[in-house]
DNA sequence: ATAATATCATCAATCAAGTTGACTATTTTG
DNA sequence: CAAAATAGTCAACTTGATTGATGATATTAT
């Protein structure tokens, strides 16, 4: 049987797990050639909330979808690898701010232009207004589905 | 701001783990007010595996991309709720076949119902020929990102 | 035909990654 | 100014997975 009819087949909450599982997967492979071996996927959705002005606890906990205290624990990871560091909050004693060091910039670089050599790839299948159209349309979904509020809690249910 | 405008900016990985926790959160949100409160994600993924003539731990583990302790601990969990049940292998005495109790059928007609209707109601909001391209993209990307295997491991990284 | 090797499902132990509730210092509110 | 709320961290706990071993069975090699 064809295999291209096997995978037509699967439903769509399917297919936006493994595209999504996909990309992760294939962005960690070459990460880890690229001496970033020790980054996991909630690492670099963490830099992504942290740029470029850095972040507080609370958005890093809003953002992913998990606790202060996990933040907390992973902040430190990052931290004690060298990627991250936390600043006294400017205004508030009582907060800090997640700030990227030089090695986090670097790892944020390297994983930007390795997603986009993998989209540039998917547009190379699809085509360019094919991508265009299906970054539209899952982007109204999931508009649609937060009732117009604010995208966060980035972490997949399972 | 145009919150429209914020989605825009999000990049692919971030709408692809958005759209699937917004779909899966939204069927079990239903599945709670119909009397399914005890059922996770990875339980629709695993009746969808079984139907309709049963699966092996082995394929349980291979598809969701769990290992097979995991598998047995989880089908543990659905017998002792009455959603599934062992059976003994046919052919192979050592192998178990997992089914789905009358309970575990009307579970998952009624998840496929829902998500008909999601799906459904996201086809008015972007046409049906847009979904259908969605899915065909998708598709596409999930096959060559498999380099043509057989779809697998639906548990999403993070 | 038999022995060696591999496999299936399960077991117990362990681990990773999260949550919970409490705490202190600080900010906000009444 | 006091009461209430909040930010971040702590220790303890929970959840959901993995690991390696086991016995029964199947497969493979001789």
């Amino acid at each position: 049987m064809d295999n291209h009819l096997v995978f037509g087949e699967l439903d769509l909450t399917s297919l936006l797990s493994l595209s999504f599982s996909s990309s992760i997967n294939e962005l960690h492979d070459k990460l880890s050639e690229l001496g970033f071996g020790d980054l996991r996927p909630v690492h670099g959705f963490m830099f992504k909330c942290i740029t470029p002005d850095g972040a507080t606890g609370i958005e890093l906990a809003e953002y992913l979808g998990i606790t202060k205290q996990a933040v907390s624990k992973i902040v430190d990871f990052l931290e004690k690898s060298g990627y991250v560091m936390r600043q006294t909050h400017p205004t508030d004693k009582r907060g800090k701010i997640i700030v990227l060091t030089e090695r986090g910039w670097l790892a944020m670089k390297v994983k930007d232009e390795i997603l986009t050599e993998i989209e540039q790839r998917w547009i190379e299948n699809i085509g360019t207004e094919r991508m265009q159209m299906l970054k539209e349309d899952l982007t109204k979904l999931v508009y649609e589905a937060n009732e117009g509020k604010l995208s966060s809690r980035i972490r997949p249910v399972w």
